[in-house]
DNA sequence: CGTTGACTTGACGCTTACGTAAGGGGCAGG
DNA sequence: CCTGCCCCTTACGTAAGCGTCAAGTCAACG
C-alpha cells in the first residue's frame, strides 16, 4: 500500500458555482440544503468549499428528490449513512428505515409503471383517432413521409422499425 | 343489446364522504381538487354528488400524485382525456404531451430503481455489520426466535412462510 | 322544536423548497 | 481607483397542497 495511491485522490475542492453548474441547481438551493443540515462544506474565509464527500452527498440529495423524498427524509437517510458506527441500536434502526423506504419505493415504482401503461394506452387511442382524421398531424409524419419518399417498396419490417 | 344491460350500471352516485373513506382523503382535498378544476361533481341542492366518472377521475388524480405530478399537470392530463373531440390539433398536442410524460416517468422509474438498489446495498452492508456485532438486533430475530421456541424441527417451509 | 350530524362556503394558517432582492466583502483587470 | 464578478448573510416573498377553524344550511331523529 504505497502512500502515492492515497495521494492520488487529491481531495479536490469545488466552489459552490462549480457544483451548481454540474448539477444544474442554484447556489440558493445548496445554501438551503446546508441550512437544513444536509450539507456542511468547509470554509475558506467566508466562502464554501465543497469536497468529494459533499459532492457525493449532493448527488444523493438530488436523486432522493427525484424519487420523491422530502429534504427531511433525505437528511435522515444521510444521517443513517453517516452514523455507521453510531452504535448497534442505531444501525438496527437504520436498517428498519431502509427497508421501509425500499417498500415505499417499490410500490411507487408500480404506480409509475401503471401510469406509463395508462398513458401509452392513451397514446395508442389518440394515434388511432388521428390516423383516421388527420394522419398528417401524426408525430412521425416527417419520418414516415421521408420514408415514403425514399422508397415505395412498403415492407412491414420498415413500418415496424419506425414504431 | 338489451336495454337492461345499459341500466345495469345505474350511474351510481357517491357522497363526498364515501369517496373520502374509499380513497383515504379528506373532504377538504376533494373540494380543493374541485376548486382547481380537476373535479366537477353534480349537485343535489348544495351537496356534491359524485358519479362513476368523477370517481375515475379521482383515481387518476391520486395516482398522478403518487407518481409525482402536480395538480396542475394532472388537470392538463385530465383535460386532454376529456377533449378527445376537441379537434385534431388538440389531439396532436395531447399525444405529444403524453409522450413527454411517458419519457419523464421512465426516467423517474430508473431513478427509483437506482435508489432501491442503493438502499438494498446499504441494507446488506448494515446486516453484515450487525450480524457480527449484535446479531440479536437483526430484524428477523423475533420471528426466528419464536420459530425456534415453537418447534425444533426446523423445516424450510416454516422459514419461508415466516419471511 | 331542539339537537345532532353531514354537508356547505369562505378565509386564514402552515409547511416545503426554494426565489428574489437588499446590502456588503474581496479580488482581478483595465 | 473603479468596475465586474463571485461570494456572503439576512430576510421577505411565493406556489403548492392542503389543515383548520368559523359560520351557516339542511334533513332526520326523538
Amino acid at each position: 500500500m504505497r502512500p502515492e495511491l492515497q495521494l492520488r485522490r487529491p481531495e479536490r475542492a469545488f466552489t459552490i458555482r462549480q457544483l451548481c453548474v454540474e448539477f444544474k441547481v442554484t447556489p440558493r438551493a445548496l445554501r438551503f440544503y446546508e441550512d437544513k443540515g444536509l450539507l456542511s462544506p468547509a470554509r475558506d474565509g467566508m466562502n464554501r468549499v465543497y469536497n468529494h464527500r459533499d459532492r457525493a452527498r449532493l448527488q444523493l440529495i438530488l436523486r432522493g428528490k427525484r424519487v420523491g423524498f422530502s429534504l427531511a427524509e433525505i437528511r435522515e437517510i444521510l444521517e443513517l449513512y453517516d452514523e455507521k458506527d453510531g452504535g448497534a441500536a442505531q444501525m438496527a434502526r437504520s436498517l428498519k428505515k431502509f427497508r421501509e423506504r425500499i417498500e415505499a419505493l417499490k410500490s411507487q415504482r408500480e404506480d409509475i409503471e401503471g401510469a406509463i401503461q395508462a398513458l401509452e394506452d392513451g397514446c395508442v387511442h389518440l394515434e388511432r383517432q388521428l390516423s383516421q382524421i388527420r394522419p398528417d398531424l401524426l408525430p412521425k409524419a416527417d419520418a414516415y413521409d421521408s420514408m415514403l419518399r425514399a422508397r415505395l417498396d412498403g415492407e412491414a419490417e420498415t413500418v415496424k422499425s419506425a414504431v
